[in-house]
DNA sequence: GAAGTGTAATTGGTTCAACCATTGAACACA
DNA sequence: TGTGTTCAATGGTTGAACCAATTACACTTC
């Protein structure tokens, strides 16, 4: 400090936004989708007539494009009839960002069984209550192919099958934040389970039967425990394999 | 169909990929994230090597850097020590992505609810195992600040202090799925509080306080069912006041 | 020597003007 | 009727240039 006397201080002052011009425009355009002024299947401008509207050049509009199109918003198609058009959310950019974390290492196996636990013990719950006869004919034909499958010995479908069992059940909560939640999980444990590798079980299955019966009699208890038990049996075989895999 | 003889069907083809150029070089890019060969803190070379080393032009480089960016895997500085570095993975991309699914519509208040009852439940059941004293300390700070902007009236304030509780809690359980998900449905009820309005009730401080006597007594039971109890109570109440402000 | 000051080098941000590649629809023709 | 061709629209890519922020460093000043 030189002189006191002429010395204001910084107090009330911010830093300068600088935000960089795609940054605004994808904002812009973020919040015509939160007011509702664009909604899913409607069609942006073309990236020249944006760009005029914007006054940015081609290159800048087209990073502000590919800024939603990577957070799932918008979907771009080349060709006559070509655009940006809005997207019907589905959370592929969630999914991308927790598959992300695990891939850098930030979420450890335990993190992901733990998680798992939580998440579809609770799934099995709400959907033993909400299942309609559509799930239960869907859930049920994913187990017929899990076991053939297994006869067949083709492992690697087996895996598919499996994971794709707990994003049916997540479904038949009706609730899409656990479905999000349920297909980011199964997405992380793909990964994970191609790093050890697949190593199959003879409990899985058994327990798949005895859940699409307490599916059936709508019992809500008996599902969340059969989910619970059948989980923390999978953490401790996936732990046991990643421990001695490591 | 023409001839039966010459027929071969177009079973087993499938569409060609056409992959862009720039997912291409984020897709590289990823790769060496997912072995290791990078990691937080690494700087990649300048955008005008990197172009040439992928054999392409910065434009088309920078819309790859720009994908990852928004993915929350790089940070890109300006400047003479500036550069593309590689971030330690915070779910900033996940968490955007949830929030963008509650701003399109795809998630109702009573999914949101649903979903904060059954993650919120578990968080503080853990959290009271494995909470350590410095977790206990930020909890009980929060806990006075909220008690004090409540004196003085700032509810703005008051519910910002809520949602960091909740975050607060999450990162006592250790688990980063457990963070980031919390974090995810924080980031989805401010969103759902400010279009509402906050409206001040007077049951949430004196949970908070049997809470934290639950966490200091590591009572894992106890601390579920309390949060349970606060949660199912504060969705009656939002979930009311959304059904009369629609 | 310590602290401030100016300057140059580095690097991301943006612009501009092209051209390429894909797509779908209009159209001609058998 | 259907089949192939042409063409306009639109996203994808290129290359060169300049702008703007940031840092490192030599230089001055006390």
């Amino acid at each position: 400090m030189r002189g006191a006397a002429t010395e204001a201080g910084t107090r009330g002052f911010r830093p300068v936004a600088a935000r960089r011009a795609f940054e605004e425009i994808a904002r812009q355009i973020r919040e015509r989708l939160a007011s509702g002024a664009l909604k899913a299947g409607d069609r942006l401008p073309p990236e020249r007539e944006l760009a005029g509207a914007f006054a940015v050049s081609r290159n800048t509009l087209r990073e502000a494009l590919r800024a939603l199109e990577i957070a799932g918003l918008v979907e771009l198609r080349k060709g006559a009839a070509g655009g940006a058009f809005i997207r019907a959310g589905g959370g592929e950019a969630a999914i991308a960002g927790l598959a992300d974390l695990f891939r850098l290492g930030a979420i450890r196996p335990e993190h992901l069984t733990e998680a798992r636990i939580i998440v579809g013990t609770e799934v099995a719950r709400l959907a033993s209550r909400r299942r309609r006869a559509a799930d239960l004919a869907a859930l049920e034909a994913n187990v017929r192919a899990a076991e053939e499958a297994t006869a067949r010995g083709d492992m690697s479908a087996r895996a598919e099958i499996n994971y794709e069992f707990h994003r049916l059940l997540a479904r038949a909560t009706g609730n899409p934040v656990l479905i999000v939640l349920t297909d980011a999980l199964m997405e992380m444990t793909r990964h994970f389970v191609n790093r050890i590798g697949y190593r199959p079980n003879r409990y899985v299955l058994p327990s798949r039967r005895r859940l699409l019966a307490h599916l059936k009699a709508r019992d809500a208890a008996a599902a969340a425990r059969e989910m619970e038990t059948m989980l923390r049996r999978l953490q401790r075989w996936h732990l046991g394999a990643y421990g001695r895999g490591r």
